[in-house]
Order: C-alpha cells, then structure tokens, then sequence
RNA sequence: GGCUCCAUGGUCAAGCGGUUAAGACAUCGCCCUUUCACGGCGGUAACACGGGUUCGAUUCCCGUUGGAGUCACCA
C-alpha cells in the first residue's frame, strides 16, 4: 500500500522550527517510501486565525521544497486542503451525528456557569475540569426540545469510565491508559465547527492517511482518537509520535514564546538547505556518520525507525557552523549573489565587492557576519598603537615605526597595486632587512586595516585599497605611532 | 497534582549483553600562515542512582530521582 502523509499546521502565525521539522518528516517518510504527501490547513478555531499565516506557511513549503502531491486545483497546481472549505460540505457534521447514533458522542447544552462550577482542581494557574457526563443522561425528548429552541450545543464524544484503551506507536510502543483518564473532548463547538480533536481524525481518514506524523505533544490524546477511529469502525492509521524540539531551557519550542521561526532564521542570514538540513538531524541520524544532506538525500537515507525518542535542544550555535559549511562548499558566482547586498551595505559603491566576497567566504557562518570584517575597508578604524605589538612577530611600536618610515617611499614610488606586485615589492625589503616576513607585514597591515583580524593579508588589502588609500593609512599610521 | 513519555559528555548523537563507549558542534592546546579565520593534529569531557536477571550490563526488568508533555468550545 502507498505511504500517504500530511503537514496539518494551523494558520496562527510563523512556522517554527518545531513545525517544519514535522513537515519534513512526513514529506521524507512519505517520499522514501515513494508515498504521497498532503498539505492540510487546520483553520477552525476562528478566534486564532492570523490573517496571511496560510500564505507564510504555503511560502516556506515551497522554499523549503516540502512540495505536496495533490489538493484542489490551484494555480494550475494543487492547493492545500483547507479545513474550513471543508467544513461547508457539512462532513464533519455529518460524521459527529453518526457518531450520536451509535451513542458514541452526545448533544450537551451545558452553559459556561455550569462548567465552571465543575472546575476542581488549579495546577500552575491552570484549572483542571472533568466533565461529569451530565448532558449523556438527557432523554431523546429533551435534546430534541432543546434543538428545536436553538439552544445553543455542542456534541461531546462519549468515553467509557471503565477498561483501558491501548494504541501503537511506530516509536513509542504501545501506550494504555485507563479509559476512566478519557474525558468526553468536544467533537463539534457551538459554532458548528469541529474542534481539532474531532477533525484531524474525521479528515486524516477520508484522505487515506496511513501514516499520522505528528509532534508528541499529541501523545497523551492519542487513545481517545483511536477510540474516534474504533467508534466509527475505520482502521487505525500509523502512528509516529516525534520527539519534541526544545529551546535551551528544555522547554517546548513554541510560537507564543517567541522561539526562531524559519522566517526569522532565514532574516537572520541562513540557509534554508542549511536549516533543512540541521532540523533533520534534530532526532534523527543516519546509519553512517555523515552530517551534510541535501534534500534528495535526506530522501534517499531517510529511514523513521531511527528517530529518536528523546526531546533535542536546538542549538543555533550548530546552525550556525553547519550554515557555514555550506557558504563554503558554495561556489563564488552563488555566494556573491547573496552576499553582495550585505556588502553594498557596509561598503557601499567603489570597491570590487567580488574580490572582497571571495576573501570572506571562507570565514563567515552567516552573511551578517560579512559587515564587522570588511567594515574597515570604507573607512580606517580608530585603533590603539598597542595593536602594532605582536609577540610571535617580534614587532612593537618601535619596529612598526621603523619599518613603516622605511617602506613609506618604497610603496610611494610604486605603481602597480596589484596583489604580487605588492607582495614582492615586501619580500624584497624582507631580504634586505634580513627579517621575518611577518616583522614587516604585521605592521603594515595593521596601519592599512586598524583592525586585530581581517580576511586577508597586507597586500590583498592593499591591491582593494588602492595606492592612495593605502598610503594614506600608512602615514597615519606612522602619524600616530610617532605622537 | 493525575496521566503519559523520556534519561550516553555543555549540545546533537552512535551503540541495540562482552567496545580502549564512535562521530559532530562548542571548548582547550599545538602546527600551518602575511595577524585572525580557514585547514591539519591532539586534549578535556558522558552511560543519573539503587536493586534485580545474567558468567557478564550503557544495553533487559523493577524502583527512585530528574526532566518534559498533557489535562480548553487551541491545535
């Protein structure tokens, strides 16, 4: 039988690492089985919707390449399948009415007063409730009384207090719990649509999943959906319950708390094959030891029984190394692309921004690394003459003074700027000073940079300086070593 | 608090009864070098605890402890 699975976000906002780490799962437990994957939009609580989450979703899939199989036509492609356009054909009515046939769910008319007063327990500001079943005892006369006055009703499944109820996880095993720890969920609100609870078993059922993938924070409300799928006598899909992604402090990762969305790392200066790939090592790891996937391969590899159970700490400072290894492995045409509107920023027109790109590629993680190390090429720091001194170059302010009232002239008769001129230019003081080449370059450096580090040597700097700019940071230089 | 899940270095992780307990990030040191970075080499660092089972437990079972998740007319 094909895999099928689906990415069911609801539209409240940005997509965090959390929920795209979901997505890629499905799509790659679906993909490496050859299967299908389905995009399903899980709008019916009206009060969340975020105007354009659907869009930042349907963006990041896209980029990402978590591209789905099929939905309604779109665009000349297939959209997602939305919950709510679901909702008008009446379905999940439908089906919660068959339900109250068999007496598996119930009308209930019970007011807000009246669950209130059933509210126990308050553990950490939250208030525990269970609800008594006291709407399942109404006669047939009285819910139809109350239908026919329109009071206002929502239609609660009915669980059973006694017994257990066991489900298998692909990960976990299988998990019982005592059917009397099953409350009566609500199936349908008061406004007619389905609660999560009641739609993710309605749909994942009518679109032929046969494979549920979903965080595990779904763990504990799995038995009651299986006893959804017993009720209305469907077979039970697959489950695998992934390991949470947690932020350093363990906690869950979460859009309320303002944790990275991929938007926001993607602003940040990553990679989206870089993050991809991280997020797909966050609970998962290959039979072998390699670290850089691109998506076909994490296809290819990608085999579920070797996700972890454990919770992952996302540890941006990997990212960032990771996001790094693949602005290196990128070719300079690629990375100069993307680099140059952070380099225009910081340097602005007039310099050869290729070259300089080429010098930092290998020493960034993410491009908005690109400012502090090419910052001083538009304009000498302010630097203190401390600076000049380098044990392991055996050079001071007395030296540096030295070498740079020396090489002064020299670099001032000298017309060709290029990088090999410069450099031999040097090494034949070096000969003739009889020193390190380090004794000289350091200081010369340091003048034409003000800086402690940059991405390239003396002379590249130099060659991107130009002959006046570089002989004016060399007197400066000498100026302030000479105060 | 009830229920459920989880437990290998700071982090990601391999391991699936017998290993000197991999590898990666981070960290530290050395080398290279026109500084730093890159690169190369090396170091520090882990099986939460207590009982079993077994000739032998990181590995299997139970308990303890710790952590997390969940307990909505949210998903």
């Amino acid at each position: 039988m094909k895999i099928r699975t689906r990415y069911a976000p609801s539209p409240t906002g940005k997509m965090h690492v959390g929920n795209l780490r979901s997505a890629l799962y499905e799509f790659l437990i679906a993909k490496h089985a050859g299967g299908d994957f389905m995009l399903r939009i899980e709008d019916t609580d009206q009060e969340r919707f975020v105007e354009g989450a659907t869009e930042i979703i349907y963006r990041t899939m896209e980029k990402t390449g978590l591209i789905h199989d099929e939905g309604p036509d779109k665009d000349g492609g297939f959209g997602p399948y939305v919950q709510s356009e679901r909702m008008k054909t009446g379905i999940y009515m439908k089906y919660a009415k068959e339900l109250v046939e068999k007496g598996e769910a119930y009308y209930c008319f019970c007011d807000k007063e009246r669950l209130a007063s059933l509210k126990t327990e308050i553990v950490e500001g939250k208030e525990i409730m269970i609800y008594d079943k006291h709407c399942l005892h109404l006669s047939k006369e009285e819910v139809e009384k109350n239908l026919a006055e329109g009071k206002p009703f929502v239609i609660r499944q009915n669980n059973p207090t006694e017994g257990t109820t066991t489900f298998h996880d692909e990960l976990y095993g299988d998990i019982t719990v005592n059917n009397s720890e099953l409350d009566d969920m609500i199936l349908i609100k008061s406004d007619g649509y389905p609660t999560y609870n009641f739609a993710n078993v309605v749909d994942d059922h009518t679109m032929n999943i046969t494979h549920v993938v979903r965080g595990n924070e779904y763990l504990s409300s799995s038995p009651k959906y299986v006893r959804l799928y017993d009720a209305f006598g469907w077979e039970v899909p697959v489950y695998v319950h992934l390991p949470l992604i947690t932020d350093e402090n363990h906690k869950k990762l979460s859009k309320r708390s303002g944790h990275s969305s991929f938007e926001d790392l993607i602003e940040q200066g990553f990679l989206t094959e870089a993050i991809v790939n991280y997020i797909a090592l966050l609970g998962w790891s290959p039979e072998d030891n390699r670290e850089i996937f691109t998506l076909e391969e994490l296809i290819a590899d990608f085999d579920y029984k070797r996700i972890s159970k454990s919770p992952a700490v996302f540890d941006i400072v990997k990212l960032r190394w990771m996001n790094g290894e693949y602005l290196k492995a990128m070719d300079l045409d690629k990375f100069y692309e993307m680099a140059e509107p952070y380099l225009k920023e910081t340097l602005g027109e007039g310099f050869d921004l290729k070259k300089i790109a080429a010098m930092v590629k290998t020493r960034i993680e993410v491009f908005p690394d690109i400012a502090a190390q090419v910052d001083f090429f538009k304009e000498l720091p302010e630097y203190d003459i401390e600076m000049y001194t380098h044990k392991k170059m055996k050079t001071d302010a007395a030296s540096s003074l030295e070498v740079l009232t020396e090489i002064l002239p020299v670099l001032e008769a000298q017309e060709d700027y290029s990088n090999d001129a410069l450099y031999q230019t040097l090494l034949t003081y070096v000969e003739k000073k009889g020193c390190k080449n380090g004794y000289v370059m350091w200081p010369i450096r340091t003048a034409v940079s003000g800086k402690q580090m940059t991405p390239a040597g003396a002379t590249e700097i130099m060659e991107i300086l130009g002959k006046e700019e570089s002989l004016k940071r060399i007197r400066k230089g000498i100026e302030k070593l000479n105060a």
